[in-house]
This record gives structure tokens, C-alpha cells and sequence, in this order.
DNA sequence: GAAATGAACGCAACCGTTTTTAAGCAAAAG
DNA sequence: CTTTTGCTTAAAAACGGTTGCGTTCATTTC
């Protein structure tokens, strides 16, 4: 009795038409002839029809939907870069399935074959760790796939970020302009290519043009979490470091206040730039230094991107590098 | 050439059996004999078959998808819930369809509508505010829906929450008691159930116990966030209070900070509770006392719930009232 | 006035599953 | 030995649209 649900042919029996010319005025194909196409809408209206969109990517092989893998939504950096991908999605009529994957390759495999199995029109990853897995489901799917904010060094597949190398040599050099010998590089794990490769290497150049000595022990691989920030404070103290650059705001606030509890002065006697700036670094005392990364934009852009791509235009260039400053706030001399 | 998708019927052909022979098993029918099962199996392995999931949604009017409706991804507290969400969403085997609506009723009756004509198998409403547009869409909706961290009135939909009349009479209490008789109360628009019911009702509660008279100027409607936070305290200083109970964390922040950098001391002379736990709170100096609720539990609970709604089975209580501690850091004496 | 043109619209074949119905068949029962 | 029973499995009808193709019919064109 309520099952009722109200079907095309409704409409078309209804109007007096074919199912075919209710699908037309529905999808706004321009050969119907306007008094049929008002009585149309007038029946929909009054029958309060909406059209089945399962119904219709099963015929279309369209669902306008696209799947987004998210290593956590919780996390500032992330949601940021969500936002900016939801808000262009629904610009182009289309949805998003958010799925968490926790950096997980094993789960993000799964969640990648699911969203598949559902038909999704295109997708975005989002993670700093492209294991080999994952890059070999890319690899064999016909689906558009864009990265947002990770970078892939064989650039199989559409990405959006800034230059990473170009980003920390800047963020390392204004440490040491300003007196530090001793910059610490606080990243998470090494065997990610954003961290190994880039970071890495901007920090490795800074340090050169300074004519410093690369020092592996200024070297800390973390976590990106508050506590981690926290726990690695001492083992900064002890390296003789006077200065850090942060892969993480979440991690250089932890660090920003195990300083601030060991009475450590920011910026006098330690200077931080962390490098995302996410509302957090706004909200420490004293502000946080940082690079700043247009995390919406990244979002943004890389999913116009992908609707360049699900719509088979032509694309300029697969990887848009963004530009990116240094926010100067508390925690830099 | 690479059009090649492979159907349920490929498999059929090539195990020799019919195509619901192979929509049992992969459904996992019993009714299958186990050689059959096998050699389906294997062909499906051989063919790197993978079910179409529109299509499957459209025989079965069913997508294992729900739709979660949430103002701002962006926003931690409502992140949180999100999270939850989502965990239980997949251990269930749905997935997420998330959706920003900013809190605008006009976004959400329009992206409601784009859900439900998507067939979402249930909906997780978040925002504190429920219009009546949206409520109007609600009940005439046949598929199921859950509140997650906002109240209903008028109990037409399922709901999951804390009781925020004690929470509030709670935290305001706790103030009272050490030693403030100017305490204020800081909340989004009065107009919002959740605060013009039900937190002003505990703050008043709390005054009535402590023999203190309710003073409307002490009441103050804000946005949430860190900015509205920063701009605010000065009035709020200027209207004698020595304390505040903070409606979102970010908002206590801000307000937090604007105390710190107009000198004032926290907790000395001015004390803070705020309202939602978020890692904020700890990661602010003073690290902020706080009401907590279990944000990830209530989005779990709420996914839970809906589960429960989905699969037709029978629920004890539409709306679900999750404990809530306070949780005493260094904004408090 | 007949033929050609083109706009509107109807027909019907999919899209890839699920699910109901019934058939086939071997073992158990009579 | 025939009938009943109970599994397995096949066939085919939905599910609610889209879309290529063909038809209808009012206009133009010659």
C-alpha cells in the first residue's frame, strides 16, 4: 500500500506520452515540443515524480558520483581538502562517497574495489603512501582517478599538490636566515615519497645553498598526531636542534607545546614552521609559522580535474602544481 | 576494445550454469551444491568478475548506501560524528554518501532530495538546527533517518545524543561552585531547540539550584568559531562575567585566546567550560575543561540505529541518550 | 499538388542484477 | 515400481530508466 512508488511510465501514461518523451523533458533534451513538455512537467509536479537515479546509471552507465578515499576525515589537512572536493562535486551535479581508509593499504584496496563495484564515475585519493597495491588498481582501472595533496612519482594517474621540494628548501632557508644551524626535519615516515624524496631533498638543498653539513640525526620521523608531537619534544631538545619544520600542524602543535611546557621559549629559543597551515595554527599560542598550502583549492582544483577527465576533455597537463607561501606568524623570529 | 565489462552473464556462460546460479553464490545462497559453487567460483576468479553494483541496486531496491547530511566537514565536532559514521557503516557493509550542507535549509532540502532520488537505503542528519522545510521533508520520507548530535522536539525521526539540560546544568554548577556568581553562557543562535531549550533550560536550572538569579545580559548567541571566539570576549569581560560555558570548542578557543592575549589569566580570573571534547581542548593552553561527550559513539550509535531502522527490526527507543562526563582540565580551578 | 524535409515523439532493445516460478532429478517412501 | 519429497538449477519476468531508430505529420520546396 505505501510501497508506491511513482514511475516514468506513471508520468508518461499520465501525460498522455511515451516514457521516452517524459525522459527527454526530464533531461532537458531539446526536442519536445514546449506545450507537451509543460504538460509533462505539470504531471510531474502534481504526481511528485523523481526520477530513479539508480534506474538511470544502470541505462546511462552514468551515476554522477564519485568516490572519495580519505585516510581520515578527522584529520584538519584532509577534511580541509574534502571540503574543496564537495563543494566543486556538487558545482557539477556530482556526489561524493567518502570512504576512510586509515592509510591502510589493505582496506584502501578494499574500499577501492567496492567503489568501483558501485559504479563510481570517477575517483579521488587522498594519502601520503601510495603503497603498491593501491597503484596497481590504478593502474588497471578505466576509471579517472585524481590524487589531492599526495604526490605520485610515475604519474599515472591525474594529481593536485604544491612543490613539496620547493616549499620545505624555502621553509628550511628562513630558519636558517635566521640564525639557526641546528633545523631539525620533523616528517612523517621516510619511505614516503613525499617525505623521503621531497621533503627530504628541499631541506637537503636549503641546507646546502647554506653551506651547512647534512646531519642524518636532525632527522625525525613521527607520527602525525598531537600525542606523537608531544612524546618527541625531549628527543628534538637532545639533537642540539634549535629550529624545526613540521610535515604535520597536528604534530608541530604537539611539539609547539611540550616547548611551551619545558619552559622552552617559541620562538626565542626554538622556531617552528609547521607546514599546513590548517585553522590550528591560528589557534596556538603563539601562532604558528607555516607553509601554507591551499588545502581547499588542492580539493578544488583536483576535482575539476576529475571532471575534466570523467567528461574526456582534453587535459592540459595531468599534475597541477599549485603555488604556496610561508605564513609568517608567532612561532618564527 | 577495453569496453569489456564482464557481466554475471559471462560467468554464467563460461561455468555452464544459469545467471542466478551465479547470483547465488555470489549472494552465498546455500542453496548451491558445492561442486557448482566451486567451479563458479573459480570462473569468477578466472574473469575478474566483479558485480555491478547499480544494477544490483536496481533488482534488489537496495544500495547499501546511506546518505549523511552534515554542515560542515570541516568542523571537528561534526567530523567526529562522521567518523563514527562511517566505521560502522562499513562494518555493516554501507558506505557513505557525505554531503556539506552548511547549515542552509535551502542546500538541504535540495541535497535530501538528491539522496533520497539516489534510493539511499537511510539517512544521518547532522546540524543543530532542523528547519521545518527539512522536517516536512523528513516525514513524508519513507526511508529511514537518524538524528546524530542534535535534537528533535517533536520525535518524528530517530535520535542520538546527550542530554544536554544536564550536561549544561552540570558544567554551570561546577563554575558556580568554584566560586563564580557571574557565569555566562556562550551558544550559537537561542533560536536552535538545542540552545534556546535545552541549554539555557540547564543553565538556569543551575543558577535556581545555587539561589542565583538568571541575568539575560550574561546569555550570548555566536557563531561557531575561532574568529566569533576572538571577537566576543571583550564583551563578554565587559559584561562582569568570571566565567563561561562555551556551546563549541572552537568558539572556546577563540575566546580563550582573546582572554590570554588581553592578559587575562585562565583559570585565575576567568574560567572556562566548553562543550564538545574535540582534541582542541587538549591542545589549547590551558588545555580546556570540558563537557564530554562521546562524539565518535554518538555518530556510531546513530549509524547503528539506522541499521537497526534499515533491516526492519524492531528498535526499544526511536531516540538513544548517551552518558556525557566532564572532563576537568586547566581552564577550571 | 506531389515530394522532400525536419521536428516531435513512440517503440523497443538494452543496462546487469535479483527473485519468483517451475522444471529436473535423485533419493526416500509407499 | 510408482509416487512423494527435497535439492539444484534454469528460465524469465521484473527493476526504472536511456537511447538509437523509425514513424508521423505539418511544412517547405519545386
Amino acid at each position: 500500500m505505501e510501497k508506491q512508488t511513482i514511475t516514468i511510465y506513471d508520468v508518461a501514461r499520465e501525460a498522455n506520452v511515451s516514457m521516452a518523451t517524459v525522459s527527454r523533458v526530464v533531461n532537458g533534451n531539446p526536442n519536445v515540443k514546449p506545450a507537451t513538455r509543460k504538460k509533462v512537467l505539470e504531471v510531474i509536479d502534481k504526481l511528485d515524480y523523481r526520477p530513479n537515479a539508480v534506474a538511470r546509471g544502470l541505462a546511462s552507465k552514468k551515476t554522477t558520483t564519485v568516490g572519495v578515499i580519505i585516510p581520515d576525515v578527522t584529520n584538519m589537512f584532509f577534511s580541509s581538502l574534502a571540503r574543496g572536493i564537495d563543494d566543486v562535486a556538487t558545482m557539477y551535479k556530482y556526489n561524493i562517497i567518502l570512504a576512510n581508509s586509515d592509510e591502510n593499504s589493505q582496506k584502501e584496496v578494499q574500499v577501492l574495489n567496492t567503489l568501483l563495484a558501485k559504479q563510481v564515475d570517477g575517483l579521488i585519493y587522498m594519502g601520503n603512501d601510495i603503497s603498491d597495491n593501491i597503484r596497481q588498481e590504478f593502474s588497471r582501472s578505466k576509471t579517472p582517478i585524481v590524487l589531492a595533496g599526495s604526490v605520485d612519482p610515475d604519474e599515472q594517474v591525474g594529481s593536485v599538490n604544491i612543490d613539496y621540494v620547493a616549499a620545505v628548501e624555502a621553509a628550511t632557508t628562513q630558519l636558517i636566515k635566521s640564525g639557526s644551524t641546528q633545523v631539525a626535519l620533523v616528517t612523517g615516515s621516510l619511505a614516503q615519497p613525499i617525505n623521503g624524496q621531497y621533503r627530504l631533498q628541499g631541506y637537503k638543498q636549503a641546507l646546502a645553498k647554506a653551506g651547512l653539513a647534512y646531519d642524518e640525526s636532525l632527522v625525525f620521523e613521527s607520527e602525525y598526531s598531537y600525542h606523537a608531537g608531544l612524546a618527541l619534544f625531549p628527543q628534538l631538545q637532545k639533537s642540539g636542534a634549535t629550529a624545526a619544520i613540521v610535515g604535520d600542524d597536528e604534530l608541530a602543535v604537539g611539539l609547539l607545546d611540550a616547548a611551551l611546557d619545558a619552559g622552552v621559549k617559541v620562538p626565542e629559543d626554538f622556531e617552528i614552521i609547521t607546514s599546513n597551515n590548517t585553522k590550528l595554527t591560528e589557534m596556538a599560542r603563539p601562532q604558528l609559522t607555516s607553509i601554507d598550502q591551499p588545502l581547499y583549492d588542492i580539493g578544488a582544483v583536483a576535482m575539476r580535474l576529475l571532471t575534466k577527465m570523467m567528461n574526456k576533455e582534453d587535459i592540459d597537463a595531468k599534475t597541477i602544481r599549485l603555488g604556496f607561501d610561508i605564513t609568517t606568524r608567532q612561532s618564527t623570529k
